[in-house]
DNA sequence: CTACGAATTCAAGAGCACTTGAGGTCAAGC
DNA sequence: GCTTGACCTCAAGTGCTCTTGAATTCGTAG
């Protein structure tokens, strides 16, 4: 099987070596073994790593991540909870449609101040803060 | 005018006093006044308030929120600015709803192994790391 | 065989958004 | 008048995600 260094992952996936570095000390990937010093990859890094960047955008954070494919391999994700992170993802969508509607109509309006547009008002009052990165 | 006192804004808008009182220190909100030590603020400090917590979800920092309504008073938002990052927030919310339909499919999914569902893979490939906080 | 440059380790630092703790003060109620 | 408790200040700490720097090792080209 293919093995890839550093160099040519951290060029594949976009990220910097120090980052795939700091992801495998956090159990987040691994390497396969070394050339020396340097750490070799599976070519399956660079799924692994998508992978990384979906969960982080669905609003994972590192940890929970390690934790999912955690000790074994393969990630055993678990689906309830894939479910309702996909909920919580339709809130945030949800809310950022308002804000981005929200936006543009500040942009275009002709209200003397925001504060004084009906339109922004009622945004206002929709504005929640967004959810805060898991307390 | 009626003002407020610090519990009072913190029990109405929802953050504790030392997010307003670290808001304040960093430009964002302001006090109209004391009584003896106590802060006193205007009611439109909700407004504020809410103002801020809508861009946090726009995805501006506070220190961006600080200048644009700096030194005077009223928020001057460059009307640019606002359109830039509706478009920003477009690109957002597209990539938010392919990672929603993804985790749902996945949850699903009766492949093997995830890897090995071929929605899941093109899911992946489309999972660009979520945009960084303004680096 | 030597020199170069890329990779390594480890510790520390950075940026953001807050929170916490220690120690002090003051308005209000009794 | 005195206590109480909310509020104050200031410094430091937290959590997350990385990045940077110094000192070192090693494979490869020449």
């Amino acid at each position: 099987m293919k093995t890839l260094d550093i160099a040519e992952v951290a060029q594949r996936s976009g990220l910097p070596a120090s980052t795939l570095r700091f992801y495998e000390e956090k159990g987040l990937i691994r390497s396969t073994g070394r050339h020396g010093l340097r750490r070799l990859f599976a070519e399956s890094v660079l799924e692994r790593l998508a992978l990384i960047a979906l969960g982080q955008g669905a609003g994972f954070t590192l940890e929970e991540m390690a934790e999912m494919f955690g000790a074994d391999g393969r990630p055993a994700i678990d689906r309830a909870r894939l479910l309702e992170q996909a909920d919580d993802l339709d809130k945030r969508i949800r809310h950022l449609v308002r804000m981005r509607d929200g936006l543009r109509h500040v942009a275009a309006c002709t209200a003397p101040s925001h504060l004084e547009c009906p339109t922004f008002r009622r945004l206002l009052r929709h504005a929640a803060r967004p959810p805060r990165r898991r307390p």
